[in-house]
DNA sequence: CGATAAAAATGACCGCGGTCGAGTTTTTCC
DNA sequence: GGAAAAACTCGACCGCGGTCATTTTTATCG
């Protein structure tokens, strides 16, 4: 039936980046070649090009599911009635332990996502989305609470959180930062700066006290 | 004498340099081999790798001679006496001027400048102490000029500022912003949010006033 | 079922970035 | 000046990512 095939073609992807799991983990992304892949998947090297495009798009599939599945633990484990501070800084921190998991897959990963190539740009979009799906809801609260001004336009507070998250993380690839230790006060020390300016005149003491060191 | 093979290496370098501005720009970074670059410089291939130890890094060396050029220019416009959101504006809108140019080259540049391998983070932090050296004395005249809080970390308000920089230029790759002049709103919309942040109280009220739109 | 057309799998092949040992030039030292 | 050592140059070579003409599998229909 119309099934049959599709199913056929399922599979053989799922087999693909079964075996990419497995590799890239191992040995690495660079260290795998895509001829090895396709062996370990039981296939031939150009059809897992009837699958993929590119190499850096099966990792791509890879790291999407390995996010999926960190942001849907943070989302779990978030507590939608702590400052807003705190719920961002477990957030990114969450996020970033991924990347520091192995600094190499978040490097390609990163690269790929934030300076995408033009034909990738798709794939780049909607992953961010997901940040904006995540990260607006708890904007919106902290709006209620008063902890954020209402004047704003929440994508661009997205934006705004996210860059100081990029930067932090960029720092820690230059060596400026070292440990996870030092990422935290990174990242929270350019939330307290870019908040002070996003709370609403009357919560702006209160952050100045509660969140200043 | 001490100089005589010094001052040929000298000139080889400068060759593989002269070449790859001259392909680079001709037929883009990825559609030039290292093979023709090595005849268009007069020398053989493997030469090339005597003097650089990857592609890319002959690209940096690339980049960071048009930056040069770039950031002398805009120092001399720049305008010590206009207010702090003028100059970071004029100065990143000059910096996003080279990377819209030529979008490969822009795009190479930073994935390796903000996420750069650890054998290129030496390179990558020297780039940014660029930055810091242009924009820190910005900073203290606007400390002076009480436009911007005097109990910050100079280096973490570039972070900031450079952290914004980025987002918006990763907006355009992205698709998100389309022509100069949205990544020059993008810009300006994200560095009034961190100004009022920012700047100390008392200048709060103008900043929003004069800033806003 | 057998013939035929469509879809999918394949691996030889291409050009590339990068390596390496053999060959060449320069320096050093007597 | 000449011989040994050190520095430098080179292009054949390697494995890789990606392509494509060919072969193999599957669906369709008389």
């Amino acid at each position: 039936m119309a099934g049959v095939r599709d199913q056929k073609k399922k599979q053989t992807r799922a087999a693909i980046l079964k075996a990419a799991v497995k590799l890239f983990s191992r040995q690495g992304y660079e260290q795998t070649s895509i001829d090895q892949l396709a062996r370990a998947a039981g296939i031939g090297k150009g059809t897992v090009y009837s699958y993929f495009q590119t190499k850096s798009e099966i990792f791509l599939a890879f790291c999407e599911e390995q996010l999926e599945f960190i942001n849907r633990e943070l989302a779990a484990r978030s507590n939608p009635e702590a400052p807003l501070l705190q719920q961002l800084l477990t957030f990114f921190q969450g996020e970033f332990r991924f990347v520091s998991r192995n600094r190499e897959f978040g490097r390609i990963f990163l690269r790929e996502t934030v300076f995408p190539k033009d034909f990738t740009g798709e794939r780049a979009r909607q992953l961010d989305d997901k940040y904006i799906d995540i990260l607006i809801p708890i904007f919106k609260q902290a709006q209620a609470r008063g902890e954020l001004r209402t004047d704003l336009e929440l994508i661009v507070v997205t934006g705004h959180f996210y860059a100081l998250y990029i930067m932090t993380v960029s720092a820690w690839y230059m060596g400026r930062l070292h440990s996870e230790e030092d990422v935290a006060m990174g990242m929270e020390l350019l939330f307290e700066q870019a908040l002070r300016g996003l709370a609403p005149i009357k919560a702006r003491e209160a952050a100045a006290h509660g969140a200043g060191k």
